[in-house]
DNA sequence: TCAAACACAGTAACGATTACTATTATCGGT
DNA sequence: ACCGATAATAGTAATCGTTACTGTGTTTGA
């Protein structure tokens, strides 16, 4: 099941399910599903907040964000460095307890600028 | 319906249905999440984007963010500039063309703080 | 006065996710 | 090797939040 962490994009469960449906054959969505929350709970994929209904994961735990794209709706990978930009979030004077900020960015993707007429909308 | 609007915190929809269904009683559910998304399109109230599973809104329009408390799971404000912090995400450098940085909070509120040990999830 | 446009209640439908149930596989101990 | 307990699974039903549909009443404007 870790094989599914090691798929490129950012998948959801049912692209995930799609993927390895024709591997594995009697695999079983609720499974996909069980162990996507699995992995996510303990840390070795990100459950990714994005705008769009449903979930999508992503394997890579090193410092990045991610942008949705208003064009094609993929969720695009942006390099930065997220520590010192949550750092600013978790130091704003609050009464409350700030533990985690969560940063999610919406545009218009590389691909999509190249061809711009293009509403894929898949 | 913009009655709606001005209510306190950062109901859901159905929070909104549940208090207007008294003082409207053949209030429909449809209507509230109908009137909820030409509110939200139009501007004139902000639809958060949180990890809990249903949507919330916000009647305050000015520079705030949201944090969701682990304990309690409510939605509460958190004073800061947005817009400098938000800035920062704009300017990222990346092929792809940012639009709009979204920060959410997630710790323990100002309340569950004083009150450690109750569990209330609600 | 009348008809087109609108808003609504009520309910059905939908998509994503979870829960449930019965079955199968795994493993440790005798 | 056998056996009971535990765990993982397939398949499906159920759930939740939300949207779409349908028929009805209400407003508006000529």
């Amino acid at each position: 099941m870790q094989t599914v962490k090691n798929s490129k994009e950012h998948p959801t469960a049912e692209v995930i399910y799609a993927t390895l449906k024709p591997l594995y054959p009697e695999l079983s969505l609720g499974t996909v599903y069980r162990n996507l929350n699995v992995l996510a709970s303990n840390g070795d994929i990100l459950r990714l907040q994005t705008d769009v209904p449903s979930a999508c994961f992503d394997g890579r735990l090193d410092d990045h964000l991610h942008m949705v794209c208003d064009i094609c709706n993929k969720v695009v990978d942006v390099e930065c460095d997220v520590k010192n930009l949550t750092a600013k979030c978790l130091n704003i004077p609050t009464p409350h307890k700030i533990l985690e900020a969560k940063i999610s960015l919406r545009g218009i993707c590389e691909n999509c600028i190249k061809t711009p007429q293009q509403t894929t909308m898949n």
